[in-house]
DNA sequence: CTCCATTGACTTGTGCACAGTTCAATTGTG
DNA sequence: CACAATTGAACTGTGCACAAGTCAATGGAG
């Protein structure tokens, strides 16, 4: 009845619900969701990008991240504007708060790990997995958008 | 910088984002989201459900629950109703019309694991693992809501 | 140079997800 | 019985996620 593939799909439904719960208290004290948290790390790792280029990285698209973008940007973490050269781009910076923030919320992928308690070798594998079936996925969704 | 733990957590996130990307596509002829179609698998394997119940077995409260069951409701696959014997309750069955998209929707989870390409037994090993993930961030999750 | 297709971001509208609140029905306790 | 505590559902408000549409800037092709 329910096929085992249903199965899988519900499996990682609720574990990302469970997940994202998990970040949502270790973020409370900065009063970020987890999204918000993840164009940090973004830009903490590559420094300024692009709103496309985020949405790359995240694959989200601007009808999410323009809003998100907005908040983030209302509360002093990043600033927003148009290159130059290209009208069209808008490049995203961290302010001074915003790189700050990174050495403020540098135990929380500990305090995460700490909550998922899963090992190393563990993590490896499951994330293998789960990229591969990601990449899978993604190639059917997008054969078929044609 | 950013953790295994963080890598582990946006696996999961993309990974769960794709495969509704694919629900989204094989239940667009229907009209049905990926958690509509959750509820409708719940009723025709367990027959009629309180919304609490409902919500344990997804893992989602009434704030979700209570408006996509009116929308079910509303296009005829379901029906409402207190419980006479408890006014607190309320039963949600399937209609005829609800009953019948069982056997028209039968092919959904055959497209799904098309898709995913995945064998039995490494759905089970991933199953299995985020299964463990999950029970061990919710316990977590519930321990600190205290 | 002139169109025209493409690109990048934004906006609008719908539907989850979830915290927090409200409220009535029920249950437990003195 | 009275009454406090609990339970089940719904409602409110915020923030994703995403389809679809708009619009200005850009980059060809003729």
């Amino acid at each position: 009845m329910a096929g085992v593939d249903d199965m899988v799909c519900f499996s990682l439904y609720a574990a990302s619900r469970s997940t994202t719960q998990a970040y949502r208290r270790v973020l409370r004290p900065w009063d970020l969701t987890y999204p918000q948290y993840l164009v940090l790390v973004a830009l903490w790792t590559e420094g300024p990008l692009s709103v496309r280029r985020i949405g790359d990285r995240l694959a989200l698209d601007s009808g999410t991240l323009s809003p998100l973008l907005r908040r983030l940007e209302r509360r002093g973490y990043v600033t927003r504007g148009r290159r130059s050269d290209d009208e069209r781009v808008v490049d995203v910076s961290l302010t001074e708060a915003g790189e700050a923030l990174r050495d403020e919320m540098h135990e929380v992928p500990r305090q995460i790990a700490e909550c998922m308690g899963i090992g190393i070798d563990a993590a490896r594998a499951l994330m293998d997995s789960l990229h591969e079936l990601t990449a899978r996925v993604q190639a059917g969704n997008e054969a078929t958008a044609s």
